[in-house]
DNA sequence: TCACGTCAAGCAGAT
DNA sequence: ATCTGCTTGACGTGA
């Protein structure tokens, strides 16, 4: 198992995720950026590995604006030695990367321009995990989608969709249940029909269930994880306690994860803890496993 | 330096 | 109708 966290580091001084409006476009300033970004990406990964913390998601905001129509800059191009150089880090160290597109990445949409500017940005997205020369075991991770009206029809659409896109960037996509559209068993289904791969939300899946439990289920969602998807990847996060439903908590609880571990102590996976003082909880995540030793 | 309105983009559920 | 939250709040103007 390895453990990992999201995005952004508190403990370091850098920030990997600058970006700027797009009202303030310019080639110098997205060179800027993406050097910033990639400079902290690295310092994040070095911070990671001094921690023995091997799982990491990058951030969508490494280059800016980079599917949209502003942007025709071969950065590629113009970074292709930075990557590469990242990218040794990574596998030098057997780091696990993920990345997770935001919320407006829609591939089963119902509205023409929002496939076609998802499928953008996801290929954007594998750019990335190619230009760090990382197999497909680097996944993109992201929701079924929308529902409209007609959840049949709606899943239906995601699969002809994801089986019509190129096998790179195929290869690489993976889903996750969400807590009110899609649960493991709606993404199941959906893996019957196209081989995607599934990510587990602990959180997502006690919100929304239809009655199965998270170590009955969990069986079922290891099996669409073939060889070269590599090992499974779960996404753990907690309940803020007395916040609405689905809110993060602020920090990991030690005995709530314990439970989780023993829970799922038949299988191994990679964790990524969605927990919002980030790279403090996944530390403590880290002991708490080592501690109980699964 | 700080407060705070706004930010490329979608969707569903709550208010 | 409008607001909120989402993998992550951050940018940028005005005082």
């Amino acid at each position: 198992m390895k453990i990992g966290y999201p995005c952004i580091n508190r403990s370091l001084d850098c920030k990997g995720n600058r970006t700027f409006r797009l009202k303030s476009y310019s080639e110098e300033r997205l060179i800027e950026t993406v050097e910033k970004n990639l400079e902290c990406l690295q310092n994040m990964l070095e911070f990671n590995t001094e921690r023995d913390l091997y799982f990491f998601r990058i951030t969508s905001d490494l280059v800016p604006f980079a599917s949209h129509e502003v942007n025709d800059f071969d950065w590629r191009a113009h970074f292709e030695r930075r990557f590469k150089k990242i990218g040794k880090i990574i596998e030098g160290n057997d780091i696990r990367i993920n990345m997770h597109p935001n919320q407006f990445i829609v591939l089963n949409s119902d509205k023409e321009n929002v496939y076609k500017n998802s499928v953008e940005e996801l290929r954007y997205h594998a750019e990335v995990l190619d230009s760090l020369g990382l197999d497909e075991s680097a996944k993109i991770q992201l929701h079924v989608g929308g529902v409209y009206y007609d959840k049949e029809k709606s899943m239906n659409r995601f699969a002809e969709r994801f089986l019509d896109l190129d096998d790179r960037l195929r290869n690489r996509l993976v889903i996750e249940n969400d807590e009110r559209s899609y649960s493991i068993s709606d993404c199941l289904s959906i893996a019957e029909d196209t081989d995607v791969p599934v990510v587990a939300d602990y959180l997502h899946h006690k919100i929304k269930n239809e009655g199965k439990s998270f170590e009955d289920i969990i069986s079922r969602v290891s099996e669409t994880w073939s060889e070269d998807d590599g090992r499974m990847m779960v996404d753990y996060s907690e309940q803020a306690e007395g916040e609405k439903e689905g809110r993060h908590a602020e920090t990991l609880h030690e005995a709530n994860f314990t439970k989780f571990l023993e829970r799922t102590k038949d299988h191994d996976f990679d964790l990524m803890l969605e927990i919002k003082d980030k790279e403090k909880s996944a530390q403590k995540a880290l002991k708490i496993a080592e501690k109980i030793k699964i």
